[in-house]
Formats: C-alpha cells, sequence, structure tokens
RNA sequence: GUCCCCAUCGUCUAGCCCGGUCUAGGACAUCAGAUUUUCAUUCUGAUGACACCGGUUCAAAUCCGGUUGGGGACGCCA
C-alpha cells in the first residue's frame, strides 16, 4: 500500500513549488490508491507560526488537495527524536557535544540512491560530515526527525524536490543506524522563474495566495503546475486533474527543471474561465468584486449578463474587475488615448449627437434593433460602421476594447447610454 | 571550491529507455492573413530547437566520454 505524505514547514506561505510537490505526492496516493498523509514540520518553533499553517492548509484545500486524517506536529514529538538519539549514543554510533547529539558518519561508504525520477545516483560519504541530531537547544534536526518521522507514519514513497536529494544518503544513514526501512525515493527538479534564476516576486509571484488573489483558478494552476515537469506522452494541454489522476505516471516526470511560464499560466486560465458554468462562475467573480470595492452591491442578474459578455476575454478574475468598472459605476476609467482619437474631433460628436438621437426613439433597445440602427445611420451617412461603433464604444465604456459594442449598449440599458453620448457629444 | 542533478524552438514539452518511420511534432508567446465592418474569441499560415566536441555504428536528437552552460547541496534552516 503506498503511503505518502506532505511536509510543510509552516515558516512562510505556500510556495507555488511546494504546491507542485503536493500535487505530485496527491497524484501518486491516488493512481495508487495510496494514502497521503500530513506532517507539519514546525521545529523551529521561532519561525513557524500558526498564521502560516492555516494559510497554507487554506491554499491546499483551495487547490483541491485533501489528506487522510489529522496532521502529525514535530513539534510535538520531540522526546521520540530525543529517546532515538539516546539509543544511538548507547550503541556507539553518535556523541554529545555540549546538549546536542551527533551521529557519527562512517568514512569511504558508498551510499546508492535508486531515485524514481532520476535513477541510480550515487554518493560517497567522505563528502559527509558527521550530522547532528539534536541541536543544543533539544530541537531535532530536519533530517533526522524526518527521517524517524517518515518511518513513525510508514511513508513507503518520498517525493519530493531536488534540493533535498543530497539530503538523502544522510537519511539513509539514518534508516541504517536506526534499523529502519528506507522508502523510495523521488526527486523533482525544481521550479525556476522565466531568466533562470530562482522563483520570486519579480516572476510574478513566489506564494499561491498571490495566484488565488489574482483570480486564477485552482483547476488552471494545477493544470498548469501538472505539465510542468510531467507530460501524458501526447500533445493534450487541458487535462482536468480528475484525468490526471487516473493517468499520472511518474515515469514519465522529467528529471529538468522548468521555467515558470506566466504567459502560459494566463492562457489557461482564461481557458477555463471561458470553460466555467457562468453559476459557478458567478461566486467568483462576487468575491473579486468585493474584494476590489469592499462590498459588491450589484444584483446577480445584472453581473451575469456582463460575466457573459466577457468570461471568454479575461484571462484573470482580477481583470473582469477592471474591464467592467463602466457597467457598475459613472466613474469609470477613461483611456486617454482612447479619448483623443475618437472623441475630440467635431465629426466625432457629430456622429454620437445623430446616434444618440437616432437611438432615443427606439422603444426595443435589443442589440440586434441597436445594431440595426447603427447600420443604417451608416449607409444613410454614407460612413463606415466602424465610425459610428469606435466613437459610441469610446463614450460609453471608457475604453478601445470590450465585449460587442451592441451587447454592451443593451446590457448598459437605453438610458445610461444615452447619458454618456450626450455627454460625449456635448 | 567539493559533491550531486540537468541540457530539443524564447517558454512548457513529444520523441530518447528499445538508434533508421525526425527535412524533429504539439502548446504558450510573437508576427502575418481571414472572420468579427470594433477589441477579444475563432480559423489559417509564418518565424523558431536537438548546447558544443569527440567516440561507437552502415546509420545518433536517441548510446558512450569530455567540454561548456544552468541548477541544487555542502547549517545546531527546513
Amino acid at each position: 500500500m503506498v503511503r505518502v505524505r506532505l511536509a510543510p514547514s509552516p515558516t512562510g506561505y505556500l510556495h507555488i513549488g511546494s504546491a507542485r510537490t503536493a500535487l505530485f505526492n496527491w497524484l501518486y496516493a491516488r493512481r495508487y490508491k495510496g494514502k497521503l498523509l500530513l506532517r507539519i514540520e514546525d521545529t523551529d518553533r521561532v519561525r513557524s507560526e500558526e498564521r502560516f499553517l492555516n494559510e497554507i492548509i487554506t491554499d491546499l484545500k483551495w487547490l483541491g488537495i485533501d489528506w487522510e486524517g489529522e496532521p502529525i506536529y514535530q513539534s510535538k514529538r520531540f522526546d521520540v527524536y530525543r529517546d532515538a538519539a539516546e539509543g544511538l549514543i548507547k550503541q556507539g554510533r553518535a556523541y554529545r557535544e555540549g546538549e546536542a547529539y551527533i551521529f557519527k558518519v562512517e568514512k569511504a561508504r558508498v551510499i546508492e540512491v535508486d531515485d524514481m525520477i532520476h535513477g541510480k545516483v550515487v554518493f560517497n560519504t567522505n563528502e559527509i560530515k558527521d550530522q547532528v541530531m539534536i541541536k543544543s537547544d533539544g530541537s531535532p534536526t530536519y533530517n533526522f526527525s524526518c527521517v524517524i518521522d517518515d518511518a513513525h507514519l510508514l511513508i513507503t514513497h518520498i517525493i519530493r524536490g531536488d534540493d533535498h536529494l543530497s539530503n538523502t544518503p544522510k537519511q539513509i544513514l539514518f534508516y541504517e543506524a536506526l534499523g529502519l526501512e528506507a522508502p523510495q525515493f523521488g526527486h523533482m527538479p525544481l521550479i525556476m522563474g522565466m531568466d533562470g534564476a530562482k522563483l520570486s516576486k519579480r516572476h510574478g509571484g513566489v506564494s499561491v495566495e498571490e495566484y488565488r488573489r489574482e483570480g486564477f483558478l485552482p483547476e488552471a494552476l494545477v493544470n498548469y503546475l501538472l505539465l510542468l515537469g510531467w507530460s501524458p506522452g501526447s500533445d493534450r494541454e487541458i487535462i482536468p486533474i480528475e484525468e490526471a489522476e487516473k493517468v499520472f505516471d511518474i515515469n514519465n516526470m522529467k528529471g529538468v527543471q522548468a521555467k515558470f511560464d506566466i504567459a502560459k499560466l494566463r492562457w489557461m486560465n482564461g481557458e477555463y474561465i471561458a470553460a466555467k458554468p457562468d453559476k459557478e462562475l458567478l461566486p467568483l467573480i462576487k468575491k473579486q468584486m468585493s474584494d476590489a470595492a469592499g462590498i459588491c452591491r450589484i444584483p446577480d442578474d445584472k453581473l451575469l449578463e456582463v460575466v457573459k459578455l466577457y468570461k471568454v476575454r479575461m484571462k484573470t478574475l482580477s481583470e473582469f474587475v477592471r474591464m467592467t468598472d463602466h457597467f457598475f459605476t459613472d466613474d469609470y476609467s477613461m483611456e486617454e488615448k482612447a479619448a483623443q482619437k475618437y472623441l475630440t474631433s467635431a465629426e466625432s460628436k457629430n456622429i454620437l449627437h445623430e446616434f444618440s438621437a437616432r437611438l432615443e426613439k427606439l422603444r426595443d433597445f435589443s442589440h440586434s434593433a441597436i445594431e440595426e440602427t447603427c447600420r443604417l445611420m451608416a449607409e444613410e451617412k454614407k460612413l463606415k460602421a466602424a465610425n459610428v461603433i469606435h466613437p459610441t464604444r469610446v463614450a460609453i465604456s471608457g475604453k478601445a476594447a470590450g465585449a460587442g459594442l451592441f451587447e454592451m449598449m443593451e446590457v448598459l440599458g437605453k438610458s445610461k447610454v444615452l447619458e454618456r453620448m450626450r455627454k460625449a457629444a456635448a
């Protein structure tokens, strides 16, 4: 039975790389009908904070990653680590230096790791110094507590980042000394920023929380992360998690570090947004609106109409707020360049004046009726429809781009449309 | 510095394990055209890669060695 684990340290927010590690562990457990356990590595009492733990758990759940049972906390197991260290001292395999317990590393031994992703990796213990197990302050070191707890939890496979590859021989030494069986290891290459350097804020965000706030859908982020280092072996790009858990194979994982490309993530997010049913999108948009404005007073049916118009063109939920402000307030932003180009000339003002006069007579303010009016006017005035469309768009929305003009006008409503057109024509 | 991992279009990748079907396929991005008499969507097309050197072989993106480049680790951090 496969047993894998997540071992976050609550000393910061959930990093995008940790999220990927969590995802692959979850996938592995799902694929082989095993269990995923959660262990909180809070041995550093100074840096560990409850708010970080809560945030990490929130983010994992948001991503759709769930685990078996209650998490275990390393901070509650200091006695276990100390007992194990004492045992090694009694056996003569460790010594004390002040309050610290230190493990003697046998020299000139070859340690082989049969890594699930990299294959056979060989280390020589000459490269490894004696290892601290228990620090002077009584807390265990990472490598020591990690081994003891993984054994305690009966972990069969450890899937983690490449930064732990060189910890592996040290841990294997502990497994041996403690008379425990080592699990299988799989080390995934790290995610880098587009410039090849460590992922940081300037690459678009390092924590899952930032992406959530920006309006990325968890399913899109998961899909994107899935494709970073793994591929189904075909040309598929959009792979929902339910499908991934059926076809996931760790043998298809590459040992190559990947660069985090926010442009592709944005594309993927747009795909997921466009495919999402309006009813499911609505609450997410409302949340985004209230996060931006403090409160969202817009009635559902009105919001829904606008969502329908914009769901194919937003890449993130937060973009929606910026793109649609003219539907919800008269104090909407005005693009300078667009206003300059389409609203300043006498000709534009005349067109707006004429068009608004014709629209006023419409009893049926539907997009098809508006369009008909627009085309008829263009024909009679020997204008291109675009000459009417552009100024009108800018006049009523303040933007050069947006949803289809006539649909937009219908949703905005006759009185608002006329009011704004007249104001611009004046 | 020492040890370890890695190397296909700008990016993510397929192919590599089991050499020939690869004049290297797809996606994102970019550019161009069509459609939308608007932006987006959609469609079509274009640009664009096997890091380098050597070896093995009739044949190498695929196997081997080296070089270069990138990354990671060398903490009483995790």
